[in-house]
DNA sequence: TGCTAAAATGTAAACGTTTACATTTTAGTT
DNA sequence: AACTAAAATGTAAACGTTTACATTTTAGCA
């Protein structure tokens, strides 16, 4: 069966096109009569609309674009469950791309996402490599942004975003860890450019700072967001002449590979040493021992997030739409078995 | 700035929108002069296409849909790596879709095919809950699909697919279990609608009745494909009047919730248990102990699903097009530390 | 210089919707 | 019954491309 247009269904049906596209559209808008017509008639030609004129005809496509940084690291596919099912209720599908943060050029990105077929976008711990206001004003590119899981600098906030406090929760993880007694922490990071881990890295300084023990930069090693990355990482720490007594890891992931690495070099967790892990992955719970970490509300930063990307699209060109900047969701540290007590 | 139009572009230039459009889309079909000019031209009306108004003319979108049962299971995360990876060398972007085989009825993952703007599907461990034949005849979509990652029976094989011999791995791992001297084996497996959990239990009855051992039924157990299905199947199973010497999980993800089950019950992994996984996902090397497992070549699959897909695409309408129809990529068996010798 | 074939360009239609505006029908009021 | 306002419908334009076809220009050759 050749596929059919609405002018096959206008004419099964007796009535116009317009009647056709409004009973599609604005059911309230038309008449019980002609609405019974055409639904008979929809059926009869086996109609299905077709989306590319719609989407050409209404300069929407119904997707939304979200940039992460690793698809395989299980807390950011936790935040895209959370996008998804708000996307799905409304309508919304998703593209997912990978962008680690800092390889890609600005402009390559920018064009990219100026090119993509999509109606707004979200950046997930991506903060884009180029000034806020390039977004707006130049490439005729203006979709909505919203940024998730991470903090956008002030003079930059003109983009709103969905977070947790990652200064305070990393302050938290670092507080616990010297409440127990350390006061050799060591941090394993993520990369330099991240903002995420800026703010990590200022919470833990924070916390060490507050409780007055001065801080070793030699403690503080990249752990590069993989497993890989911390095993390095883990490996220069436990080479020092002076080692820690505790690594905080800024990832949970960045924890497997560290306590991978503690127990592969024959030490025991946490008795010869504490590792503190940070987002409550669902493997957190089942590594070993278990991970005492912060949590970080995932699915409901990716609810809220694309919650707001909605609103932004919604609002289109409504200047006025305003509303907070930032939405801080919260955090809370989840203690199970990989600190034990310092020296 | 107005976003501009070809016509924009066109008239600065001083040449017809044809050869505007030409330019963009056969520059050897139009003489270097003008070609000079409409550069020029673009440059100075900012001009950039408008893609929806190309996909609707062209009937394409440059979108393939990845339809996958979880995106959190990091071997599927591998694979669609993969399918970016070839994706983004074409031009093309994804779109995931989860969905749980079996929870979704048949017509709504269809419609649901129809309706999204792609221009071509890959299921991955998803077989289609509904005749193969309906996808190309009734409903009018008929998108190419590839299938990946599992056999698709016989009969139904319409579809082309990549993937491993599924039946093979999984009689490699039970043969390697029995010639550790393992032979009360037990088998935690996917959900009872999967053909990937057909074919693997297939394999493991196959090297079973290979080796002369009869198959006790309570030994095989459903583990859901998560984590903390595996974790109540090894409950259920290290509580039966006879217990299993191993237990061989089909997935690693549930292999985790298994070593984490058995370590809490105080059974040391390999000297009291062993335990045998599939897939060799980057976990696989950092748990405790290392994870003895199947290896597909999960990247690998995922390229050459993609590069099938784009094939398929391409031939478009030429119904003479054919190649063969499975794709088989290589398993193999990676030996760490879970599994120990049996009895 | 003509002539012809090839190359380059232009004209205009088409893709399938949505929607502003005009027109007709309906229903309500006197 | 006549008038009016509201509701329903229809007509036709518009969205920005691509492309078949017609036309013009170019270049090659006798």
């Amino acid at each position: 069966m050749a596929k059919s247009s609405i002018t096959d269904v206008a004419a099964i049906a007796g009535v116009s096109i317009a009647t056709v596209s409004r009973c599609l559209n604005n059911p309230d808008k038309v008449s019980e009569k002609s609405r019974l017509k055409v639904h008979e008639a929809i059926v009869k030609a086996n109609y299905t609309p077709n989306v590319l004129a719609q989407n050409f005809r209404k300069g929407r496509t119904n997707i939304a674009l979200v940039v992460i940084p690793s698809i395989g690291d299980p807390f950011f596919t936790e935040v895209v469950r959370g996008i998804r099912s708000v996307a799905e209720e409304k309508a919304y599908s998703i593209i997912i791309s990978e962008a680690q943060s800092g390889s890609e050029a600005g402009e390559d990105l920018l064009s990219m996402l100026a090119s993509k077929q999509t109606d707004g976008i979200i950046l997930l711990a991506s903060t884009p490599p180029f000034p806020p206001d390039a977004v707006t004003s130049e490439s005729g590119h203006n979709k909505p942004i919203v940024i998730g899981c991470e903090t956008v600098s002030a003079e930059l906030s003109v983009l709103p975003s969905v977070h947790i406090d990652n200064v305070g929760a990393a302050a938290d993880a670092t507080d616990y860890l010297i409440e127990r007694g350390h006061n050799r922490i060591a941090l394993v990071c993520g990369q330099g450019g991240s903002l995420l881990t800026k703010d990590r890295e200022a919470g833990y300084r924070l916390a060490l700072r507050k409780a007055g023990i001065t801080l070793d930069p030699e403690l503080i090693v990249s752990g590069d967001l993989s497993i890989e990355g911390a095993i390095h990482a883990t490996r220069s720490l436990m080479s020092l002449r002076h080692r820690p007594s505790a690594i905080f890891c800024t990832t949970d992931e960045m924890a497997m590979g560290c306590l991978h690495e503690l127990k592969s070099q024959g030490y025991k967790v946490p008795q010869d040493l504490s590792v503190m892990g940070f987002d409550d992955t669902r493997y957190a719970a089942v590594t070993e021992p278990p991970l005492t970490t912060v949590r970080q509300p995932a699915y409901e930063i990716g609810e809220r997030t694309m919650l707001r990307l909605c609103e932004l699209i919604a609002a289109g060109d409504s200047v006025e739409y305003l509303g907070k900047t930032a939405d801080i969701v919260p955090h809370r540290l989840v203690i199970r078995n990989s600190v034990g007590p310092g020296s």
